[in-house]
DNA sequence: TACACTGACCGCCATA
DNA sequence: ATTATGGCGGTCAGTG
């Protein structure tokens, strides 16, 4: 029987919401794609209580002298303007907290500025960490021993995890999910929530992201160019099982295992991705539908829609010859 | 609308 | 004992 992990956000009054939001996001979608609660997200303050956040909103949270880091948790300090990140470096009670976490938890880390309260607490010396482009200086200056890193997303040294910028605490959360569940599960979150946050109609962020599983995967390296040269003919799963040398049925969950998703479902996926294109340089709807593979015209506009959420006529009204 | 057909998906189970 | 594999068959959705 597995246990949850613990994710624990040290939060603290005029904090950034969205340091603790976004990552959060990540892991209730882990929880809820994969069907099981893999993750329990606490979220923690030096008194407990009411936090009011640099947006006015508050959070119920629990005194962190009542949590007890352990094996299973993930203590994550998050970022906020220099006055209120001033108070929390004076936290003692953070600062304890982060200290038994560096010795007893499974991992520990920062979002955006949240690394001065690493810094304050002794914990970056001779480290290499990521912090919000703006503040590197500044933590350079301070902690002449810690070694700031200005170009990355996220920098992951032992158990220590940190992140840049208010939305790199996703692409982080993403990495540590992969580390824990593999690359399958965090490609089918990292989906769910591009697919939230994009504006419809639009999907570019789609095709990056699958051009990076892509690339990702050795094992179906030879398999994902073959399927993108060949939109316009269709292949079926068995066929793509017999192109990797796998039975269909081993082909079938090592792929959906890679990539979150069904083979039939990236492959439709690809053949979606391309239309796109050929609408954008305005070609008719019937031909669109050939061009990637389908039998019927009817056939694509139903699986165009459902993929986007707009209709195939729609989609090349608005970003023709864009 | 009813129907049969097909492919994809996936749980189950024997086996390596 | 544990894990990956691969075949079987039931269910489902799409198609003509």
């Amino acid at each position: 029987m597995f246990k949850a992990r613990r994710i624990i956000f040290l939060t603290y009054s005029g904090a950034e919401l969205l340091d603790l939001i976004g990552p959060s996001a990540v892991f209730s979608t882990a929880n809820r794609i994969s069907g099981k609660a893999l993750y329990r997200i606490v979220v923690t303050s030096a008194d407990g209580g009411e936090v009011v956040h640099s947006c006015g909103i508050s959070i119920a949270a629990l005194p962190v002298d009542e949590i007890y880091p352990g094996a299973a948790d993930t203590v994550l300090v998050v970022g906020a303007d220099s006055r209120p990140l001033v108070a929390a470096m004076a936290s003692t009670a953070l600062k304890k907290c982060l200290k038994t976490a560096v010795i007893r938890a499974e991992r520990l880390g920062s979002i955006c500025s949240g690394a001065f309260v690493l810094a304050a607490a002794g914990l970056l010396n001779g480290k290499t960490v990521a912090t919000h482009w703006s503040a590197t200086m500044q933590l350079s200056r301070l902690y002449p021993e810690t070694n700031c890193n200005g170009d990355a997303l996220y920098v992951n040294q032992g158990k220590l995890w940190t992140s840049a910028g208010v939305t790199t605490g996703i692409d982080m959360a993403l990495a540590i999910l992969q580390s824990d569940h593999g690359a399958g599960l965090k490609a089918a979150v990292a989906r769910q929530l591009v697919v939230y946050s994009h504006r419809p109609g639009h999907q570019s962020q789609f095709s990056d992201l699958l051009a990076a599983q892509v690339k990702e995967d050795e094992q179906f390296a030879g398999l994902t160019t073959w399927l993108q040269q060949s939109t316009s003919t269709i292949i079926s799963v068995e066929r793509m099982a017999d192109h990797v040398g796998m039975s269909p049925r081993t082909f079938h969950r090592r792929f959906v295992n890679s990539f979150g998703q069904t083979p039939a479902k990236f492959y439709e996926a690809l053949r979606l991705n391309n239309a796109r294109e050929f609408l954008e340089a305005g070609m008719s709807i019937a031909n669109v539908a050939c061009q990637v593979g389908f039998q019927s015209e009817s056939a694509f506009r139903a699986a165009f829609k459902s993929h986007f959420g707009v209709t195939p006529r729609l989609y090349r009204e608005t970003w023709r010859g864009r």
